[in-house]
DNA sequence: GGGAGGGTTCGATAATATTCGAACAATTGA
DNA sequence: TCAATTGTTCGAATATTATCGAACCCTCCC
């Protein structure tokens, strides 16, 4: 694994974007990182605690980075991953902030897991 | 079939929706429903001409509906769909807006079809 | 060179989805 | 009652996806 694949914010598709954000275990990771974007950190896969082995979440993180939500920064043997925020915005303006704000009402209002 | 189930507003699944409209036909239908909702207008499913055979589309509408995206009202032989824009709204305000604009948008630039 | 830390890839299994023709229902109208 | 119109459901084939352990790859550092 030399490079990963990004896809150039033109060529993000909707349906791709609205199918990576379709499982709970990737909008939970969307979550996560939306919270952290706020103050411009960087996540390393290790603190993405997502109660999964990490082959999983190794493949989520490829769909959501496959699919032009995160991106993904190669620093020795860690990976940052971030929201494309900006890119997103650019390409379906409101989208991601209206997924991410879905996702924080539904907290509030009940704190189930899975 | 008596009758067609749906779901209440407050029990729409923010995953199922997304899924949901991960499709591109699904999208597309999305989209035409919404154009027409502009002028209250109710749709059937035959008119409805996403050029696949009724029972693929039939599976798709139901997709859509029990996701909660839109509701399906029986009358006679026919049963006309529409989106349920505000439930949605009020469940998830702005997303429905996001995705049928990114939608919009892409139509204006390119004109694939598929 | 050789661990250790941090992730990815492989492989296999199980679960879900998509697709579409054929058969089936329900309603309307002749 | 019969038949046409509109859709739904069934069934089966195909394809995708999720999951996770095991093996592997890199990089840093001693």
């Amino acid at each position: 694994m030399r490079t990963l694949y990004h896809p150039e914010t033109k060529d993000i598709q909707l349906p791709a974007v609205l199918y990576a954000l379709s499982d709970p275990i990737r909008l939970k990771l969307v979550s996560q990182l939306s919270e952290d974007a706020e103050t411009d950190l960087e996540l390393s896969c290790g603190e993405l605690d997502m109660g999964v082995p990490k082959s999983t979440l190794s493949h989520h993180l490829k769909v959501l980075r496959e699919s032009g939500i995160t991106r993904t920064r190669l620093a020795g043997t860690q990976r940052f991953v971030t929201l494309r925020k900006g890119d997103l915005e650019g390409r379906f303006p409101g989208l991601l902030g209206a997924v991410t704000k879905a996702m924080a009402e539904d907290e509030t209002k009940t704190t189930p897991d899975r």
